[in-house]
DNA sequence: GTCTATACACCGATAGAC
DNA sequence: GTCTATCGGTGTATAGAC
């Protein structure tokens, strides 16, 4: 409905997202958003149609700002080293954790999220499986999906115990996966 | 201030519960909790002092639940198989995001699962350890807080992605991980 | 594109009768 | 222990003036 892309717009959704991030779902709500970047609560519904959209617009536009990071990422230097610093450097957790539980109850933000996850992880799969072409034996002898969600299911979880506070065993399994990149894809 | 474990007590958390799973914790109202089990709304505020209060008891009751699955399956006759079997069919994905969501905002939810967390932790640890005595080299040579870290992550990743029907690499690593435990704790 | 005004429903929580 | 009654606040969303 609204222009979308304009500076109003892009303003809504820095709302949307911060609030988001600080007091979780339940209070992302019209008058919030508005109240916070100072507009009148009915101009939401102008630019967005409904509280639904703006949420499934919000991760649209959060997961393209991700998957620009990783393609980067996927063209550097090093790829893997990359990758997983994308991912462990990612958007805070308390986020990430909010949109979860979005996707459980909305049906346009599940899809949105359901996509992102399929494209990064094929991301990566492309990273890796370039890397095991010039490598054999270790690591490189494990399928190349397994790896990707292995990681990825890492790098969330200590990222949202991190912020409760919580980090045995963090240290040594970063170890674990920093002497796995580096025998996947050593310094040349 | 109700009396706690009383019948309406453990009505009114499986309310609370069953409204998180389904619904989110958006819907989570005493309103919402009383009309499901068939009380009136304001009882909610006899058994338990305010919302938050609720919520913090929910998952109270959830947690020892589970970490009663955890000692059973630490006294079993192969301990890590039955471990990973809790952790794989837990209490669906959905509830946990909630609950995950819910620790961003409320102090008393955050308390709660941060020390479920390092205790369900820390039993592995144990059950691990004791499993690498008898082994040696392979996945045994590795820190065992690692190990458990990276165990929960998977275990709690696969079924997040699975409740949105993504499965790339799942079966994949659940081989991976499944050929693991055999070797750490083969059938004698 | 932004405003005022307003509809109607639901929220947490309390007071007090029985 | 459960009920009726009720408070002030907040939510989504729409209509219509400027």
């Amino acid at each position: 409905m609204g222009p979308e892309g304009s500076a109003t717009w892009h303003l809504l959704l820095d709302g949307a997202e911060a609030l988001l991030r600080d007091e979780g779902y339940a209070s992302l709500t019209s008058r919030r958003v508005a109240e916070r970047v100072g507009v009148k609560q009915q101009l939401v519904y102008y630019y967005f149609r409904t509280m639904d959209d703006l949420m499934v617009e919000a991760f649209r536009r959060l997961s393209k700002r991700e998957l620009e990071r990783l393609e980067n990422a996927l063209k550097s230097e090093r790829p893997l080293h990359e990758i997983w610093g994308v991912c462990v450097h990612t958007n805070d957790a308390r986020l990430i954790s909010e949109f979860m539980a979005l996707a459980n109850r909305s049906e346009g933000v599940r899809a949105e999220v359901s996509e992102f996850i399929e494209r990064s992880r094929a991301l990566q799969v492309r990273a890796l499986s370039k890397a095991v072409q010039r490598k054999k034996g270790g690591l490189a002898a494990l399928p190349s999906a397994a790896v990707a969600l292995l990681a990825t299911s890492v790098a969330l979880a200590m990222n949202r115990e991190a912020t409760l506070g919580i980090f045995t065993g963090h240290a040594e399994l970063e170890r674990l996966i920093n002497d796995a990149l580096e025998a996947l894809e050593p310094t040349h």
